[in-house]
DNA sequence: ATATTATAGATATTAGATATCCATAATAAT
DNA sequence: ATTATTATGGATATCTAATATCTATAATAT
């Protein structure tokens, strides 16, 4: 039960590209791609995986790639429209949390089958398995803040404790 | 990203335990123990595997075990007193979703470090890493979930959907 | 045209989950 | 005490997914 490293290269990955968008950021030049090598460097992972990375984060339309000269990887939205969900449900895949494997049971037909046949009054509200209500209803919840969370609030929060005093208003 | 199949296991096993203590229970015997025998049976898991994830369960403290004739298995503690997230650190362990693997690079310089040097003020508030703060968060909601949420909780929605007018008050 | 960069496929390596077997220890029943 | 029964722990086998690398190819700017 661990988001696997891919995950944590792909948000560093986006990050880096974020911060390389800002403009006045130190090193000289302005915006443009940012390719696999400096990535590779940044993170320091291996150039080859992490373009396997890349890839998917452009299949799914998280960022913009182009080869040749000057080629390299860009946001293909604003940082704000980036949520830590989005990353994560391209690189694990988005499967639920939890699948139950003992559905052939003779327990499953009593759990999940039970309220079925008790009244006459037929399936009141969609009566699935209580197991499973729990668990999804757990995965709910980490959604839920997971998509309330972007590569903007990262930013934000980075740039906030940089200069402490800039926006107290 | 997603609960082994030990953990569906595990549930299901404490969910047929809790169910063995009722005593109205429709089968004829009692309260007593629930050997390793009946459990794979009701399940579908085979006894060799079930017995280790047992056998874990009563090193944690959440079941009790007993050998010999008319041994086996039974709750260790009250149903209410057994989350599930117990169950879940139990079987996956107790380390957090996200451990970053690139902490030696140097975007975690920059971005862990970061605040540490900007201003004299040292370290307002333990500047941790920002990706960390986010994931942690996610797991904070989480936990808190699985942490609300008991055996007794199936239980108690399994009798009210079973006959649905007794507990109406 | 050429150098550069991303892409996709094939493949190797590793680690963890899943599963089974067997020898041993503990317990209740006789 | 003896015996049958049941859980336990160790060793091991198998399978699957994650991790990682290499190579050939396609696309692009200069
Ligand atoms: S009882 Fe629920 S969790 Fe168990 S097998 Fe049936 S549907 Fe899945
Ligand atoms: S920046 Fe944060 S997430 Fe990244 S390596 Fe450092 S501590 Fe870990």
């Amino acid at each position: 039960m661990q988001f696997s490293k891919s995950t944590d290269y792909a948000l560093h990955a986006l990050l880096h590209l974020a911060l390389a968008k800002i403009p006045h950021n130190g090193n000289g030049h302005k915006g443009h791609n940012v390719g696999i090598k400096e990535l590779s460097a940044t993170l320091g992972v291996s150039e080859s995986y992490l373009s396997k990375i890349m890839s998917k984060l452009r299949q799914d339309g998280i960022v913009r790639a182009v080869p040749g000269v000057n080629g390299g990887y860009e946001l293909a939205r604003q940082a704000d429209q980036i949520t830590f969900l989005d990353v994560i449900q391209v690189i694990e895949g988005r499967q639920g949390m939890f699948e139950c494997s003992t559905s052939e049971s003779r327990q499953h037909r009593l759990l999940a089958e039970e309220g079925t046949a008790s009244t006459e009054q037929e399936s009141p509200g969609k009566n699935g398995c209580l197991i499973e209500k729990v668990m999804f209803g757990a995965e709910r919840q980490l959604h839920q803040y997971l998509r309330e969370h972007t590569i903007q609030t990262v930013l934000n929060e980075a740039s906030e404790r940089c200069n402490p005093e800039a926006n107290k208003k």
